[in-house]
Order: C-alpha cells, then sequence, then structure tokens
DNA sequence: ACCTGAACACCGTTCAAGT
DNA sequence: ACCTGAACACCGTTCAAGT
C-alpha cells in the first residue's frame, strides 16, 4: 500500500482488467496494449504471467464466466436446482456478454465440458437414465447458450433504438425454460 | 471464357471465395489481404463492392447460412416441419462452423431475427397462442444455435484427439429437439 | 466504373537487454 | 523474477492516382 509501489501484475489481476475492458468496450477492442495500458505496464510484461499470450488471456476470460451446476445452492426438486443454476449462469453471460462469441469457439474445453458434465450429473441423480441424461444435459447448455446470445444481441439493438423493445426477456427466458423442463420430465 | 480476362469480381464471388477461407483456414485467417489474392485482385479492391468494408463482408456470410423456415419444404405436422427446417439450419452451420461465432455478435440483426419471426409464424399456424409462438420460436432458435456450436466444438475436439468420440451427434441433436418440440406441444 | 500503390495507425509476438 | 525497447510481420482502411 506505499504510494510508490504500483499493485504487483497478477494473472488474476490480469484477466479483471481484461474482462473490464470487454465489458465496456467490446471484445474487439482487448489489445494486449491496451491490457498492458490498464494494468500500468508495457504490453509485453504480459506475456510473462500468460505464456501463452492472448490466448491464454481469452481462456481466462472463458473460464471465469463459467457456473458449476453442483456447487449451486442445492435442495428442493431436480428442476428447481437447475432453474437456479441457469439463472445464475445467464445472469453471468449477459453481465459479460462480451465473452459469448468465446464460448461458441473451440476455446478452453474444459470449462464447457466440465459444466456439461455436471449438468448431466444433476440428471442423472435424479433418476434420468444415462443416455437421456446425456441428451438433456446438451439441450440445457445448447438452451441457455443460445437464448442468452439471441438476448444479449435483443437487447443491445433494442437499446440502440430497434423494434422489440416490448420483449420480455426475463419471462422468455424462464418460459423456454419450462418448455425444455418440460420436455425432459416426460422423456 | 476468354482466358486472357479473369472472371469479374462481384459481390457474390466475394461472399464466396470469403466462406471459402473460413471453412478451409477458420475465420482469424480471413483478412482483407488474403480475399484480394483469393480473388487475383488487391485488397483495396474490395472495398469498391463492399463499401462498408469486412463490416459488410462478415454480415455478408451470417446471411448465407440463414435458412427460413418458411421456404423448406412444406407438408405434414407443423412438429415434422419444424424438424425438416432444424436439419437443414444445423447442416448449414456445421458446414460453415466458422460463421458461428458471428451468429452471436450484434452483426446482421435481419437475418436471425428475420428467420426467428418465421419461426414463431410457423408456430401460430399450428394454433399456439401467441405468446407462447414468440417464447417458442426464441426456445427452438436458441437451442438450435447452442447446439451447433456446442457439436462443433465436439467434433473439432474429438477430431484432435481428445475424448468424447463416442458421442453420436445425430442422435444428441434430434433427442434435444424432440425434447424441446415435446415441451412446446404441451404448453 | 473499376482497380492499384503508397501510406497511416494500428495489431500480436520475439528477443535481447535492463534492474 | 519481472519488466522494457526495439523490431518484425502482419492487420483494416483512406486516398489520390491510374485505366
Amino acid at each position: 500500500m506505499t504510494s510508490q509501489h504500483r499493485e504487483p501484475v497478477t494473472r488474476d489481476r490480469i484477466i479483471d482488467a481484461a474482462l473490464h475492458i470487454v465489458d465496456g468496450q467490446g471484445l474487439g477492442r482487448l489489445t494486449m496494449r491496451r491490457l498492458g495500458d490498464a494494468l500500468e505496464v508495457e504490453a509485453m510484461a504480459i506475456y510473462h504471467h500468460l505464456p501463452r499470450g492472448k490466448e491464454e488471456l481469452l481462456d481466462g476470460l472463458v473460464a471465469h464466466v463459467a457456473v458449476d451446476p453442483l456447487s449451486a445452492t442445492a435442495g428442493g426438486e431436480w428442476q428447481d436446482r437447475l432453474r437456479g443454476w441457469a439463472a445464475g449462469y445467464r445472469e453471468r453471460l449477459l453481465e459479460h456478454s462480451g465473452v459469448l462469441p468465446l464460448l461458441v469457439t473451440r476455446r478452453n474445453p474444459a470449462a464447457l465440458d466440465g459444466t456439461t458434465a455436471s449438468v448431466q450429473e444433476v440428471l442423472g441423480r435424479a433418476g434420468l437414465r444415462e443416455e437421456t441424461a446425456a441428451t438433456g444435459a446438451h439441450t440445457l447448455m445448447g438452451y441457455l447458450i443460445g437464448h442468452a446470445a439471441l438476448e444479449a444481441r435483443g437487447r443491445a439493438l433494442s437499446e440502440a433504438g430497434g423494434p422489440g423493445g416490448a420483449i420480455d426477456w426475463d419471462l422468455r427466458f424462464t418460459g423456454g425454460l419450462d418448455v425444455v423442463l418440460a420436455g425432459l420430465a416426460q422423456s
């Protein structure tokens, strides 16, 4: 805290600063040079903490938005547990909607596949047979990511003065989620 | 066809060449200079046909993969019509999986929103009330895009020697689609 | 109308050098 | 160990100029 020394540059501070840039200015404006500026350091210093460079930086952003359903608040029916997890995940994705395109890329497989496996385990514990649980996990993850993408686009467009300002996205999301859960309970 | 003149550069040829680069080398390697090379022209010539530059180019790619459910082969139950449309859309998305991240961005709203509206119309004609049809359209579009993203990632990873080579993606996709359709029919 | 050449303000990354 | 300066091979885009 002595004012003559700046905060040490750490992996966590780098990811945080990068997320801040993406949230405020968009993914396209996240450059190593700008990130260095935000950390009050030359861009080249970042490579000392992230040897794989920008690739590793983007992997870190993806990992940061992931939410695991097993660690989400437990209790209640499996439908309600998944509803709680989905609500949290959706919130996170919209808060950092700039990273959404990164989820769609091959990037950081562990983050997405780990979450999918956890969803499958929740469904398995609920009594669904393995193949149904696997399909259900993919369906839920697909819906979650896809709907978040549509919602992020829709919200940004209506903010920019486009049509569709009348859409109640909360209702749309929970409504669609209920459709998927109803279909799942029945299979 | 006189061999001394090369093919004239048109908007369509530019989009085609760009799609070819994205499919073969990935979105990250689509540059104006490389695109110019493919067309046997200087990169700057492209701006004459696409005044908005790379932005307009990427918009064109998104529009190219869109499939409208109203123009898809008609006939039969609405579920079967949507199944046919979804199968076609999925195929297109996987064929050009490099453009998937572009769908997630704000880019070319007309392409995605138009498709969503068409899905809603199909559901509306099928007798669902308006709010249910709207939710259903978003749910289906969300599932389609999200699942395609997961599938593209999954296929690429297992090709690269990762785990999960045992997943039957066709079965996963139709299974998940049936879950959504079953939930919809019941709402 | 259609294309080129040169230029501008950027990128990510490497590498030797400093402390 | 941690950071910097200079350099390299790229980007997208503008603009005047050619035909």
